[in-house]
DNA sequence: GACTCTATAGGTCAATTGTCCTAATTCTCG
DNA sequence: CGAGAATTAGGACAATTGACCTATAGAGTC
């Protein structure tokens, strides 16, 4: 019971450090000493850490999902929609800090041609195909994964800059902008 | 004289490794290979790993200067803006592997919480004033920095996704998207 | 040739890295 | 309780990190 337990612990803070601080700066001890676990021990419950790393994406991975499908309560596609590009403003203060974590991590891991880039990956992926589904139910099926990219590619870039600049009413105006854009995507609302 | 040019090999070294590996990810060992030089011999030249980033940032800075002078050969400020878009192509080999420059070192150092990061973001300062001020001589002077602003989120945006997803026509598609929008910025071409 | 300044090599330093090992503790269940 | 498994602590490992040091080679000047 107490394993599942500090593992969970473990992979949680190893989520938040690996955010705050990347990946490769994030030390086992730092990691330890966060969890308040001796640094040996941590060889019971992962073999290494790149098997942290793993863990990492995958809980990440779970909670996306579980994002997403609590974003799917709302009604409307565009709506939906909706919710995702207000992370952008729910995680400000994290972002102009951070970065966005899905970003950051791809970009670290891609540097390092890291093994389990391609499961990072696999997090702007689950957004991309939820994103295009949307935008198949506002009548776009043709152009859905287009739309999807592109929605995706404006967070990234405000991300980035909100952490460059550290300006929150440049996140708030690209939002603004993103949700005209959006809007202007499907002029008679739910046509699906 | 060999000082200077051994220090610009340094210099020129860990702009390319930087790059590539990131900051934290280059050891001392890591450039002294690069440069064929003893360890040692590097606290001759630089008294710290954080005086070579200041020194890279320099040099990035000076060639995105250099850069920007070149772009200004055009007559249209259009057509500059055009150049900056087109960079994505030029270099789409390298940003599908390592991103951009620009926007992956401001991450990583505001990660870090490194000192040099305001340095860094000096960068994005860079274009954002050079293309306000085309967007300025387009007849934008109003909202000149607003669309700056908004051309450099696209191109971040375009060179993350660019990185994670390692798709050459996603790249292309964003650029001529991007360039159909500048093109709507300015109906009547030359209007300044 | 002696002197000075620049430049280089190579060694040393403590601290930290990821990894592994063993001994001890705690827990579970018969 | 007691046997066995699960979990933990703490130390040891070689390798690497950024940093510093001294000795010396080289070039140029007086």
């Amino acid at each position: 019971m107490p394993a599942e337990n500090t593992r969970q612990h473990i992979v949680d803070a190893a989520d938040r450090l690996f955010y705050e601080q990347g990946f490769e700066a994030t030390s086992f001890a730092h990691i330890a000493k966060a969890v308040g676990l001796s640094r040996g021990n941590f060889y019971y419950h992962f073999k290494s850490k790149d098997e942290i790393l793993t863990a990492v994406i995958a809980l990440r991975l779970a909670k996306t999902r579980q994002m997403l499908e609590t974003w799917e309560k709302a009604e409307a596609p565009a709506d939906r929609i909706r919710s995702f590009i207000h992370i952008l403003i729910m995680n400000r203060a994290k972002i102009m800090s951070y970065g966005c974590p899905v970003g950051t991590l791809c970009s670290e891991l891609a540097k390092l041609d890291h093994v389990a880039k391609d499961e990072a990956t696999k997090l702007f992926t689950l957004f991309r195909e939820w994103l295009a589904g949307q935008f198949a139910l506002l009548g776009r099926a043709g152009d859905a994964d287009r739309l999807a990219l592109h929605v995706l590619m404006r967070s990234q870039g405000a991300a980035t800059l909100a952490t460059a600049f550290r300006d929150e009413g440049f996140v708030e105006r690209e939002v603004a902008d993103m949700t005209a854009w959006l809007d202007a995507q499907h002029p008679r609302p739910l046509h699906a």
